[in-house]
DNA sequence: TATAGCAGTTACCTAAAAGTAAGCACTATG
DNA sequence: CATAGTGCTTACTTTTAGGTAACTGCTATA
């Protein structure tokens, strides 16, 4: 096999890395799927979704809420009666994201199984 | 809707949500899925596999391919010919993430198309 | 004999992510 | 009237990921 070819090999490459990325850039983190799949399952409201989740912080959910805002897979509504109530929900665009969410879930299954015997 | 039932949500939640972030915990990160395609798609030598990915720092990918061969996805092999051969392979193992792979390069096409006008 | 390639390692530094702890203005409950 | 809950924010610290640059011992090439 020549160096040519091989240039264009990574090429190919490339383009199958770079989406890749644009979607962990999105969804990794320690916190984001979580807070969606705490969402997804019917938690409406700040400290409830701050209670399904161990170990987060305010102002860890806080700061990662926006984020996901931004990227359009969750929102924000202020019920403006008394007391004000917020509610976050999930948007149309996460469907989207679900087979992903799957597969992640699938192989996680799997790898725990595989790393620390059956 | 009882205290007591959204507490059993929140049980049947973190189900979803432990292995999906053990796998994020294997995969997240700048460089890792990178490098697996990398790999998958043919390269196999450190330097062949450092000029595939653009701005790697040779630190950095030492970094994650012991990882990655920690994880099992990948194996290093030394050919002890003169002078000494080094090659990275996948595992069969990492045919398990190939659906994850694929699903997460679908939606990161479908994001890039939805966020910077299609 | 200088230069470049091989597969990395080392020490140092910066930036981003995350944790800690407290507090705010409000309401609801005992 | 104290206590607890609501949805956060602020200031500060620690931890982790990643970047920079130089360098190693080896071989191959010009």
């Amino acid at each position: 096999m020549s160096k040519t070819s091989d240039k264009t090999q990574h090429g190919k490459c490339l383009s199958q890395m770079l989406p890749v990325r644009d979607a962990l850039d999105v969804i990794s983190g320690k916190w984001k799927m979580m807070i969606l799949i705490s969402i997804i399952h019917g938690n409406k409201r700040f400290r409830e979704i701050e209670r399904s989740i161990p170990k987060i912080t305010s102002k860890v959910l806080a700061k990662e809420l926006k984020d996901l805002e931004e990227h359009q897979l969750i929102k924000r509504t202020i019920y403006d009666d008394y007391p004000v109530l917020i509610e976050y929900t999930t948007t149309e665009y996460v469907k989207s994201l679900e087979k992903v969410m799957k597969q992640l879930h699938i192989w996680g299954v799997n790898h725990r199984k595989k790393m620390f015997g059956k």
